[in-house]
Formats: structure tokens, sequence, C-alpha cells
RNA sequence: GCAAGGGUAGCCAAGCCUGGCCAACGGCGCAGGACUUAGGAUCCUGUCCUUAGUGGUCCGAGGGUUCAAAUCCCUUCCCUUGCACCA
């Protein structure tokens, strides 16, 4: 409890009488988790050594070493941690592996922070709770590594409990791991799945490679940008070519002009035998990107104004016009000219052919300027011949400088790109749509010489040095080839018999892994990482080094306890451990690592893999996840290929994502000294379904941490429970359990955990309340039910369950405890539609008072003075024998009618309607047998007819067709047979006499219940006629 | 742009795959009552409209399929998320 006021004290120490007395909740809570976790990690339960088990490996994506986590991130791990449990009751022998990413520049980009004292660096430090004394290790990357390693396991996850194997801890940068990925890119290698080719990345000029991203991990501007791909334009003009950049390869049949900016100093550049003429500020960024560029001099751009230039494609002499919209900084500060779908370009021609000034001022010949006319080109959907007129005219802009002209390019492009087709305009082209002419023209255009290539950045970004980031020419980048079809097809395919949750990402993965291409795999500057095996001046990117390591966790144990070393760790031990390739003897010589132990981690490897959960956010989708599986599928035997994805949603912020960097969520620790570890578990399992985001909110959790106080004063209430005789109601409160078992176990094959937790703290909470509430004092069914429920609480509140456990009498952990089974002896059907049909009767006295009470409260509102009528005694009527005997017919003639779900007619027509085959024989042979079963299970007349072939029945006549009728109806609305049978063998008037006085009690009222065949039961208002099987009459008589 | 997900009563959120015990789990909030000196504690009850337990309307909007639709199909509006050298 947040808020204890020195009252809710004494009242916890009330509360809590059975389980801990004097302290507040959150005080004993934190008390009881330092305990039951240090009795488990010195009991070993965490650990996970091969034996004859079934096995359970399950890990999470291990988090990325950038920083403290915040609570957002304990969802997923706490979702691993309670399946893991779940698995470990259910007789798994169960790994629970973790580790952390450190590869990247996270750790380096906060060391250097520290160290330049960078104060929102520092006060998200100690906001998390470093210490000045800390803060001095972290100006040192591995420092940075090495602590926050130590953060994530002390103070995240065995702060919550986790049963996880410590021992096998491993980080990407532990000297072990390298080993592992070097071998894992031997053998990529090896089946061919690495190459070379050139690339274009972001690069600082001083840093060398950098990531532009939102994070702005290397960045101090510019995370947003985008790499832009321009198609160069080439120009021929007297000795030189105006080189244009465009993102409209396509336009060129459209080209009408050519424009320059008057007040920029070109430069001239020579690159191979040309003489290219662009601004000095593409030239820069050019020079990252081309081999030989060479500056030649410069060229003012007012010299060119009026020139011609022969257009590239169509190779018509253009003149080379004044325009100010071409800055110097976008592509190379030269443009040409599309006036039917370039918006800019439009509007320059209109001032200029009206500026007779301008046209003098740039000595242009006026005829010429004024026959300049806009070619249609693309005929877009919505739109005439010439886009670009018409909707500036519609936009109402007028003026060359209005930003709402690049808005209009933006619409026109976005439209024409998708909906456009090319027109009679375009030569070989005509007719062919925009998206796929763009690609072909500009193929066209590369061949013949006439075009080149230029990436830029969309908008400006600055390293975090100062520097600015350019896109620079890697010429030899190694790839991954995620593309491979073979390897690809095989992960599709395995991908299908695969858990993959949720069901929409089982269906995905199929697309993603289509989409997945090859990928840059190293990189150079500032990163730590593993050394690229084959060139020592590449380190190993951050997502490809974390793709096949679950199996690492099977090593890392045997690392980390020094029984191998690095040095040991050779290509041919993982090939022996991993592939169980070489001979045990000769492996042994060469690696001197010895006998028995390279044949326990071989032993372990088959024992632990595949792989059986890997749960990871929803980021991983189509980054991690695809990767991961790719690489199982191309480096370990099939029989290793994972078992199962879980992705899950992410914990937001009220305004948006929590963010590491940014923070934003109270730190870790903090949340769980205050609401209690269990009640956050316990907010993480049932606050929604794992795949949608959930904002944070502490009073959600205040609400759960009410809830598990409120378990405990139950569990109390009903450890007190003394009782001997047995009631129907004690049969019902096992069976109930009994049922949640089944329900709980049917949720856990799906990894269900709301589902589970729904059953489990709130469900059960009920069926204990009503327990007691229905004058259930037994002593043995109380203690049975605990028993049972507390043991379905561990997975998800490990604390409180142990805490508990122990109360009951229990020596040993219910952590290792057999998880409850279903137990058909305790089953009750019969019990349990009793208890619903008390309820319902309930209900619908309470329906009626309800009616009541809003006739007394329009009476009052007509007559003051009126005294309210109030219920005195509730008269229930249970129904009549030969209604039960109508009923007992029904169920015999209808309970085996209920149609295989194949033949209902609507499956069938569904059917036919995904096969689209309507003619389908087969489907229509369904169709019409679904049909006439489903007209048999109308079977009014059949029931009537068979009613009046009973003579009692029949002397009753109308009423008894009426009411075979309305029974008919029911059922087939809702026919179970299992209901009806339970139905038939309650005993309604027993059963309610029975529960009279609770009625009473429960309603505030009188109760009298008899039998509509009792002819002697007051009946003023002839009501009791209207009971029927499970829905007896009901009379209240006011006073 | 590409890919995916979602819109459910005052709010949060189940259900949708496998149509029918769905006026729609549960929680919060709100209202009333009980217990109390008091309560932000706890326990009961209620919470679309109407009504002696019935009926009506309802699951973003509009169509359709079906004996039957929150659930299946089509159209449409709105929102969110991921997108590669970033972990």
């Amino acid at each position: 409890m947040c808020h204890s006021s020195p009252t809710t004290m004494i009242l916890i120490v009330v509360v809590y009488s059975c389980v801990k007395t004097g302290v507040a909740m959150s005080e004993w809570t934190t008390e009881i988790e330092a305990k039951w976790q240090k009795r488990w990690y010195d009991a070993k339960i965490n650990e996970a050594e091969r034996d004859s088990r079934p096995k359970f490996m399950i890990i999470f994506a291990y988090p990325g070493l950038t920083g403290y986590l915040h609570v957002g991130h304990m969802r997923g791990y706490t979702y691993v941690d309670a399946i893991g449990r779940f698995m470990r009751m259910t007789g798994h022998n169960v790994m629970f592996p973790v580790g952390t990413h450190a590869t990247g520049n996270g750790a380096i980009s906060l060391a250097r922070r520290v160290e330049r004292g960078d104060q929102k660096t520092i006060e998200y430090l100690k906001n998390n709770g470093c210490t000045d004394e800390d803060l001095e290790k972290l100006k040192e990357p591995l420092s940075v590594v090495s602590f926050f390693n130590d953060v994530y396991i002390q103070q995240y996850w065995k702060r919550f409990g986790f049963l996880s194997d410590w021992r096998r801890f491993t980080s990407t940068v532990h000297p072990g791991y390298s080993k592992f990925i070097q071998w894992q890119f031997r053998k990529l290698h090896d089946k061919g799945l690495l190459f070379q080719k050139p690339y274009f990345a972001p690069a600082c000029i001083e840093c060398g490679p950098v990531a532009v991203d939102a994070s702005e991990t290397d960045l101090s501007k510019g995370g947003n940008a985008e790499t832009t791909e321009y198609t160069l334009l080439k120009f021929k003009c007297e000795d030189y070519s105006l080189v244009a950049a465009t993102v409209r390869p396509e336009t060129v049949y459209g080209q009408t002009n050519f424009w320059v900016n008057p007040d920029v100093e070109y430069v001239k550049v020579k690159i191979n035998d040309e003489i290219w003429v662009i601004s000095p500020q593409s030239f820069e960024k050019m020079k990252l990107q081309k081999d030989g560029m060479e500056l030649m001099g410069t060229i003012p751009g007012r010299e060119l104004i009026g020139k011609m230039a022969t257009a590239p494609v169509i190779h018509r002499d253009i003149p080379v016009l004044p325009a100010k919209f071409c800055k110097p900084e976008v592509g190379t500060g030269l443009v040409t000219s599309v006036p039917s779908d370039a918006p800019d370009d439009w509007m320059s021609i209109h001032i200029l052919k009206n500026n007779d000034e301008m046209i003098q001022e740039y000595g242009l010949d006026p005829a010429m300027v004024k026959s300049i006319k806009a070619i249609p080109i693309i005929d877009t959907k919505g739109y005439g011949p010439l886009p670009a007129a018409e909707l500036i005219e519609k936009m109402g802009i007028t003026e060359a400088g209005d930003p709402r002209l690049d808005e209009a390019k933006k619409m026109i492009y976005k439209d024409g790109f998708h909906t456009g087709v090319m027109n009679l305009n375009c030569g070989p082209f005509a007719g062919m749509k925009v998206e796929e002419a763009k690609e072909k023209m500009k193929q066209m255009m590369l061949e013949s010489g006439e075009a080149d290539l230029f990436y830029d950045l969309s908008e400006e970004v600055i390293c975090r040095c100062g520097q600015p980031v350019f896109i620079k020419k890697v010429p030899d980048q190694w790839f991954i080839d995620y593309a491979n079809p073979e390897v690809t097809e095989q992960t599709k395919e395995h991908c299908k018999g695969m858990h993959i949750l949720p069901a929409d990402y089982y269906n995905n993965v199929q697309g993603v892994l289509d989409w997945f291409r090859e990928r840059a795999c190293v990189r150079q500057g500032n990163w730590l990482g593993t050394r690229f095996p084959y060139d020592d001046k590449w380190i190993i990117e951050a997502i490809s080094d974390s793709t096949l390591y679950p199996v690492y966790y099977i090593i890392s144990k045997y690392y980390s306890e020094g029984v191998i070393r690095e040095d040991e760790m050779t290509e041919e031990f993982f090939d022996y451990v991993l592939l169980g390739k070489g001979d045990i003897k000769t492996v042994s010589e060469n690696t001197k690592v010895d006998l028995d132990t390279l044949h326990n981690i071989r032993e372990d490897v088959l024992y632990w893999y595949p792989l059986d959960l890997n749960l990871g956010g929803k980021e991983h989708m189509t980054v991690h996840f695809p990767a991961f599986l790719m690489n199982h599928a191309a480096i370990l035997p099939k029989d290793m290929w994972p078992r199962g994805i879980f992705v899950n949603w992410y914990v937001t912020g009220k305004l948006g994502k929590i963010s590491k960097s940014k923070g934003g969520a109270e730190p870790i620790p903090d949340a769980a000294g205050k609401f209690g570890v269990d009640s956050l578990r316990l907010y993480y399992a049932h606050i929604a379904v794992p795949f949608a985001d959930v904002a944070w909110d502490e009073d959600a959790i205040v609400t759960y941490e009410a809830r598990m106080e409120r378990i405990l004063r139950t569990i109390d209430s009903l450890k007190e429970l003394k009782g001997t005789d047995l009631k129907d109601v004690d049969s019902w409160l096992i069976s109930r359990m009994n049922t949640r078992i089944d329900t709980i176990r049917d949720c856990m094959y799906e990894y269900d955990i709301r589902g589970m937790a729904n059953e489990v703290y709130f469900e059960a909470l009920n069926d204990m309340r009503w327990y007691m509430r229905r004058g259930g004092r037994n002593k043995k069914t109380a203690q049975k039910a605990l028993e049972i429920w507390v043991k379905m609480m561990a997975p998800i509140t490990p604390h409180i369950a142990e805490e508990v456990w122990e109360s009951l009498g229990h020596e040993d952990f219910v952590s290792i405890a057999d998880y409850p089974e279903y137990d058909e002896n305790d089953s009750d059907f019969g019990a349990e539609i009793a208890e619903e049909y008390l309820e319902s009767v309930i209900d619908d006295i309470k329906e009626i008072m309800k009616v009541i009470d809003n006739q007394n409260a329009k009476i009052a509102e007509e007559n003051p003075s009126a005294t309210p009528k109030k219920p005195g005694t509730i008269y229930i009527y249970t129904t009549p024998m030969w209604k039960m005997k109508i009923q007992a017919m029904a169920k015999d003639m209808l309970g085996n009618m209920r149609l295989p779900a194949l033949l209902r007619p609507a499956a069938v027509s569904r059917e036919m309607m995904r096969s689209g085959n309507e003619n389908d024989s087969i489907l229509e042979t369904a169709f019409d047998a679904g049909k006439k079963a489903a007209s048999r299970m109308l079977a009014i007349p059949a029931l009537t007819k068979a009613v009046m072939a009973n003579n009692e029945l029949k002397k009753r006549g109308k009423e008894s067709a009426d009411f075979a009728r309305k029974l008919a109806e029911e059922f087939n609305k809702k026919s179970d047979v299992e209901i009806a049978k339970a139905t038939l063998e309650l005993n309604e008037y027993d059963y309610l006499k029975e529960a009279e006085s609770f009625l009473a009690s429960e309603l505030g009222c009188d109760v009298k219940v008899y039998s509509a065949d009792d002819s002697d039961a007051p009946d003023p208002q002839n009501k009791a006629r209207a009971s029927a099987p499970k829905r007896p009459a009901i009379y209240i008589d006011l006073v």
C-alpha cells in the first residue's frame, strides 16, 4: 500500500494475522521477496542441469546495454519467468538463461557523455540511483558494460525473483561469446552466405560510419533523416555537362527547359573523361561516393543562363533559364524542368513568361521563353493532363516561394507514382505504370551513360562530434545473404510447424521472410563487438551477432565457471559440440579440452536444444526474429531449429513510448519497493493481452496490489474454517477448482498468461468467496481448495505463494511443487449447474425487486406522501413434473441431433465462399445435408407429436403443446446435452428448499419455496403456472 | 511509401480465429447500502432505455451472407506500430 496512514496499519495488523503481523503491505512484501529469493537461489532451484525429465528452454531477447531499463521492459521478462515457472511445475526441466547485448556504441556513447559531464545524462543516471562513485567508473565503455550487467541482474531480474540460471549469464563482449560469433560467421561463410559489394552508408567525416536513427545515439542532430537516391541526369552543354539531380527519372519526356540559380557559383568537376557542373555543396558529398573526382574550376550560375543544353533520352536542346528555387545544398543545385508534373517548374515558367524585365535582365529571347509549353506525360487518376498547373490553381498558389508548392509536389508525386500511367508522349514507355517505368527508365539511362546515381540525406545530419554526416561509399562491405532462396524456403517451411504468437505474426512471418534480404553485417568505427574473422578491420554489427546465441547459453556455463578457456574455443571445438563434427579424441587433443567436458557439453547441447521459446518485443518482428530463424536454419541441423516465438507489445508512457534514454517512467527498483514485486508481476500478466500496448498507470497497479491483499484476506478466512459438515457447495467448490485447472492448462498450452491470471486471481477468488457466502465451512474442503489455489498462483506471484504455502504447513517450495492436475473424480457438473441455477434465481428476484423500486419511485414522484411498498415474503414455485417430462422428451429427441460442425449450413456456405467455387460438388452436397439437418433441428412438430402421444400430457392440451414449442425453440438456440442432462438430474425443489435461509439472508426478506405441483401453496397471482425447468415462478408479496 | 495491427457501453479492457447460454468476462470510476467517531479502508448492491423477472436498442460507419453476426465477407472513415547496419 502506497499510502499507509496509522489507521490502515492497524487494520493490516488484523488482516494479516495469519501471514505476518505489524507491518505495512509494501514492507511485508519487500521482506518476503528477499527471503524467498535467497532460499530459492540457495537451494539452486533456478539452476538447470541435464536430467531425465523433458526439458524446456526459454529466453527473452537480451536487452541492449545502453543504460537503465524501465518498468516497461519487465513486462516481457515477467512473461518468460512465469511461463518458465509454470513449465517447471508441470514436470519440465527448465532452462531460463539471461544475458545482455553490449555490441554497438551504446556503452561508448554513454561513457563519452559521462566523461564530458553531459548534464542530462548525469541527471538521468542519478535519478536511477547511480552514485557519484559509480559515475567515475562509467567513463570507460567496458566499465559501463559490467556496471549495467550487474544492475540488470541484481536490480531487475533477481529483484523480480526470476528463476534464471545465473551461471549461464553472458554478455556479447565476453571473450567466449566472441569466439562463438566468429565460429558462426565462419559457418555462414562456408555456406556461401557472406558476400561483399559496395554499399552507401551514412558516415561522419571524422568518426566514420554512424547510425542515423531516431534515438540519435551517434548523432546530435538529424535522426529522422532518410537516404534519398537521386538520379543524376547529364545535359550536354558545350564541353561540359550540366548535371541535374532528380527523384523522378520517369519524367524526362516532359522536360522543357533547365533551371540554374543565377546567384550560385557552381563548380566544374572532372570525373573520368567528363566534366560536370554541379553545386560546390554537392561536390563535397559526391566525392565520398565517387572515385577520382577532380575540381577544375568554378562557373557562376548567371553565366549559364541563356545557353542551350541537350536533354537526356529525348535528345532535344532545351534552354537554361534562371530560377531561385534551386538550392545549392539540395541535389546538385541544378534542376531539370518538367512543368507538367512539377509545381515549382510550372510556377517559375509562368512567372518568367510574365516578367519582361527579368527576360531582359538575363538577355533571353522573349519569343523563346513564351513558346515554352508543358508536355503532358502521365495520366494520373483524378487529374487532367497537366497535374501541376491544375493543383496550383486549385490551391490558389500565385507566388514562387509559396511553401504550399512543396505540398503540391508531394501530392502529385504520390498520386502519380501509385495511379499514374505513362502516356503516348513517352516513347517506348507509353502505357507503362509509373511505378514500373521509373525503374526501367533509370536503368536505361544508367546503361546509356546519360545518368548516374547519387545518394543524399533528406535533412541535415550532424555527428556527436559536431561534423556533418554524409552518405559515403563503402566499396567492400560484407553482407549476410538473407535473400538466399534455399534457406528462406527452409525457414518458411519450418515456421509453419512452430508455435508462434500472436497468430497474426505466425501468418506474417512468411511474408517477412520473403521480404528479408541481404543485410550489411559488419561495420567500422567506434563500436564494441566481435572482430570479423576474415578481416580484422571490421567489427560484427549488432543485429548480426545476436541471432544464434541461445545455443551459446548451454556453453557459457562452462566458460564462466572456468572449465573451458576462450583460447580453447576453436572452430573445431564448436564444430564438435554444436554440430557433432569430428572425433572427440582428436578434438580433445587439438583443443586441450578434456574428454569429459567435451562429452558433457555435447550432451547438453543435444539435450537442451532446440530452443522452445524466444520472447521479444514487437520491434523484433522484422529485425531480430527473421535473422534468428534463418541463422538457425542455415547453420544448425533441422532438429535444432527453434520451436517457438512469442512477441510481446510495449508498456507505454501516458504520452507515448517510454524511452530508455529519455526516461519517463520510474526506476524498476523504486516501483518494486512501492508496489511489491508480485503486484507488479500480476499487473503485467493481467493488465491486457500481451499483444497490445498498455499505458503505464500507477492507479492500475494499486488496484492489483489491492487485489493481492484481498486474496490474502480471503486465504486467511479460509484457513480459519473448522467445520466438518459437507454440503452441496463443498463438492461445488472442488469441482469448480477442478474446472479452473483444466481451463488454466488449456491457457498455458497457448502461453496465454492473461487467461491464466484471470482464472486464478479473479475467477477463483470469486469461487472462494461464494463458497463461504453460501455457508461453506468445511476445513478439508477449504484446505484442498487452498492448496490448489496457492499452487495456481506460484508462476505469477511466487513470493506470496511461497509465504502462504509455508503458512499451510509445507516445508518444500511451492515453486517446484506439481501444478494442480485435472481430476475426473473431483468433477461434479451437477453441482456447478445447481449453483448457477441458484444464482439465476437470485438474479431474477433482484430484477423484480428493481422493478418494484422503480415503481415506488414513480409513485413517490406523483404522491410524495405515499408509503413505498416493500417486499414482504418471496414465494418461489419450482417447475411442475409434467414440464420436466416434456423437457426429458426434448432432450432425448434433440440431444442426439447436434450437428457436426462441418455440416452446419453456415460453415458450409463459408467454405463455398472461401473456395470461390460454388459448383464444388462435395461442398454442395454438404450444404444440402446441412440444410436438411438444420430443418430437423427445428423439430417443433416432432416434439409436439411426441408430447401428444403421452396420455397424461395430452390431457393438458394446448398448455402442453405451447410449452413443447417454447422448449424446442429454446433448445435449438442453445442445445447442450450435458446441461440438459444435469438440469434433469437437479431436484430443484429440494435444492431451493435447502437454500431458503441463504436466499432469505441474501435478499433480506422471507423466502418460501413451493413446488408448482403443490396445490396447497399460496399463490394469489397465479404465478406458479409460469414456472418451467430451471426457471421457477416467483411471486413477491408487497407490504 | 512498404508491411502489420486496432476501433467494444463514462474510462481501461475480454470476446472475434472456431457465428448461437452476448446486454456482451473483469477492473476502474460513479451511485446506494452495511460496518464505522470518521473514512481515500473493507464488504454487499446497482450502473444503455424500458419493464414483475419482459421487450427494445447496442460492439467506428454503411452494405452483404445466415434461421442467427461484436464475431464471417465487401466498402468506407479514423487511430496506432514496425521498416535494416538502430538495439
